[in-house]
DNA sequence: ACAGGTATCTTGTGTCACAAGGTATAGGGC
DNA sequence: GCCCTATACCTTGTGACACAAGATACCTGT
């Protein structure tokens, strides 16, 4: 979910993203790429990213990923899951309990 | 985490457990008992809960979980981190992405 | 020349959620 | 009496996955 935001926002590569999720979470999701570059296999299964080598003068070719439109609806679904989630959780969490 | 905040309710046993969660949740969390137990021996080996054994005059006997004061801090602890990780996620959710 | 940062990919390990199956007791319907 | 359902516990096997570690390759600065 939050690669597929990340990309919401443009066309991105593999290490620019978990330079980003480990600078906006202020190093506490620094995921690393042996746990990246699966889930982009598992998101572009799924029809939800689409990948474009692009060659550079200096320098190893970049993988950018774009999101598709099937992306954002799934990015939107899995938003909708997530925040449904955490409610149901909170909601057990603060049900009655003493602590 | 779950777990353990049920049980600071007071001793439950993991049939009961399963039932709450199911209720509260409004059957959006039915976790199946393969998955429960395994969980309470988690807890156990942590030294997080104590089982006591408790026989009925009819049916088979409960088995009781009570959270220990270990347990109390952990449940406490799981709580702080697991709010942490909910803002951060939406930190990272809610910054600058436009859909 | 070499160290360190950029950039991608693969393999192996350990954990875990879950499904499925097993055991045992009790109550209700036929 | 017999089956079905519910209660209550436990075990095993499978598949998914996060993560660490290692491999490859290029570039820059010293």
């Amino acid at each position: 979910m939050l690669l597929l935001h990340l990309l919401s926002e443009g066309e991105k590569y593999g290490y620019e993203v978990a330079s980003e999720m480990a600078s906006r979470s202020e190093g506490r999701y620094e995921v690393g790429d042996g746990t990246l570059y699966p889930v982009f296999y598992r998101l572009e299964k799924e029809g939800w990213v689409e990948p474009t080598w692009r060659p550079r003068e200096r320098g190893v070719p970049r993988k950018y990923y774009r999101l598709t439109d099937e992306g954002r609806r799934a990015l939107n679904e899995a938003v909708t899951e997530w925040r449904s989630f955490v409610d149901g959780v909170e909601r057990i969490l603060t049900g009655g309990g003493e602590s």
